[in-house]
DNA sequence: TTTTTATGACGCAAATATACGTCACAATAT
DNA sequence: ATATTGTGACGTATATTTGCGTCATAAAAA
């Protein structure tokens, strides 16, 4: 039953905290990072740019894939892992709605 | 040693990480909207406004503190709890910086 | 004074995430 | 033909997160 109360909260807000999950780790912002810097690339060669094992490499990589923000095709033997940019666009957008809602009031203050 | 990979990433990585984790639970955001929207508040009023329990808002009251986003300061018996604006500030620029570095260059093509 | 209310601290069970290793399979390379 | 390389699938150990309950304490209300 444990982790099941996150259904009970907005939609807007459940994909908003689904969008900031997958951006949790600094081992899939690297990956990002990467794939926006290269044009296309595999993921043997991911890999090898971080501290990782590519097991763990492939895990972050399936993680992105699902959420859409990648995108893996198949080039012979090899894949080729680029930026949805479709998705990172909604990601965006979605990100900056969350912020702007943040945004606080013309004077407001806090008594601390 | 499991979970220790984290350190060996790029500072400015690491931070915008934990940001994002702080923002990856839907409960945590809607404590932040609700934050904004009122002026103080006490996390008792808030976990009224959750579906969850006393117990885990605080928990959640918790982490958001711990990363400087909301501050709680005591006022009699009670604890007014309100957004930290320098922090939130802070954390809007480093998510900007992050989500620039993602925009794909001109021309970019994937072979998908 | 007793009861209610709010809070913090502590611990627990279950679900998830992190990080690797290994195995099997296909495609290259030697 | 054999060795290497890249992949996906599967399993494992450890860490962390979620979500709650309970207990102790302090202030406010009855």
């Amino acid at each position: 039953m444990t982790y099941a109360k996150v259904e009970l909260f907005d939609e807007k807000l459940q994909e908003a905290a689904l969008f900031f999950k997958a951006l949790s780790h600094p081992a899939r912002l690297a990956i990002l990072n990467y794939l926006a810097n290269s044009k296309v690339c595999i993921s043997g060669d991911i890999s090898n740019e971080l501290p990782l094992s590519r097991t763990t490499v492939n895990q972050h990589l399936k993680e992105l894939k699902e959420l859409g923000l990648i995108r893996g095709t198949i080039d012979g033997s090899k894949t080729n892992y680029c930026l949805n940019k479709s998705r990172i666009d909604e990601m965006q957008f979605v990100i900056d709605q969350f912020l702007k809602g943040l945004s606080l009031p013309e004077g407001f203050s806090c008594k601390s």
